[in-house]
DNA sequence: ATCTGTCTACCTACTGATAGGTTGGAGATC
DNA sequence: GATCTCCAACCTATCAGTAGGTAGACAGAT
């Protein structure tokens, strides 16, 4: 069966949000690229803020479930920090693309207040579970160096934002990889 | 004597791409802060792109004159790398507000060729002072634990950058504190 | 006389959003 | 089984607003 129109509207969406911002796609263009009319959008959502409601939700829930099943999938804190660190450089798509929180992080102005409210949850979720990575790091010894796990996940995902933000930027995943060299060369396991 | 109308327009623009990106202001709202018509500026600037050019060659510019005199005025390395930390800092204006290199950063689609260059030559600059920075601070002794000067530099400026953008997003300075601390405890003299 | 800076007046392209109408299928009623 | 009602999903047409940009006139200084 084919995907439902809300959800291809979703995808095709965060798709151009994750590449080119949340302002730099139009109704017209989602549109097109689904196969619809303009006017036909705001049968499923209502509105642009609406539609960005959806996605931020939806891209939390399914980054969540994704950490949640890397935390059961690897045992040590460090393979579970490369891990992470994998999702984000997938997300980059050789420099074409951002991950949607980022994305999202870069124009507050154009949206609602609650999907600033879902930012900022999202970012706290993953701290949480960044400091039980780093904790666990610690303890079996996979992360070198470890001495205030709470300190070192904040620091961890502004590495890892502001590594994509740049490598965006500047089309070129060299510049992930460099800003992320020091924090691998501390894992192992 | 009252500043110049293209210089006014330079402030201007600088203030707005900061604090909304590059998108989120228009030559009518230009017009309106300086106290010109719309069309007038067109003089100064024939277009946006052109302004956009002006704007990061003037920032690049101030910017590698403040942290050459950064490096003249403090004498560790750890003391150099804590002023650039406060540059950030007093540039997010209370979660306001963005360095101009962040901002474009966020959207590059809407800029031209010419500035993304100029963006890759500005962090390539800053990525060479902070190199030598690490590098003072690691025979000082003033940041502690530097193993690999050029790795140091390129998260350095990774943490500044992602941190300054999520600050901004939740409009919450403790963010940029909390990505920060671990690195200034690593700093003394 | 020319140049600089500013103006009024306008243009085209596009934005998100709305009004109002068509279609086709699901579910109830006879 | 045929009919009726309803509604989700989509359509065409259009809205007011804003974007960046242009043409041409004019005042004042050199």
């Amino acid at each position: 069966m084919p995907t439902d129109t809300k959800t291809a509207l979703l995808n095709s969406a965060e798709r151009a949000a994750r590449a080119r911002g949340f302002d730099g796609f139009s109704y017209a263009d989602l549109a097109t690229d689904v196969g619809i009319r303009k006017a036909s959008i705001h049968h499923h959502f209502p509105s642009k803020a609406n539609l960005s409601v959806a996605l931020m939700r939806r891209y939390a829930e399914a980054f969540e479930t994704e950490i949640l099943r890397i935390h059961e999938e690897k045992t040590s804190g460090g393979a579970r920090l490369l891990a992470l660190i994998d999702i984000y450089k997938e997300a980059l798509e050789n420099g074409k693309s951002l991950c949607l929180c980022v994305s999202f992080s870069s124009s507050p102005e154009s949206l609602p207040p609650e999907v600033i409210a879902q930012i900022r949850q999202f970012r706290a979720m993953l701290i949480g579970w960044l400091t039980k990575t780093f904790e666990a790091g610690q303890s079996d010894g996979s992360i070198a160096g470890v001495a205030h796990p709470e300190l070192e996940s904040a620091a961890a995902l502004a590495v890892l934002e502001g590594a994509q933000l740049a490598a965006r930027a500047e089309e070129d995943v060299v510049l992930f990889d460099m800003a992320l060299k020091l924090l691998k060369g501390r894992l192992s396991g």
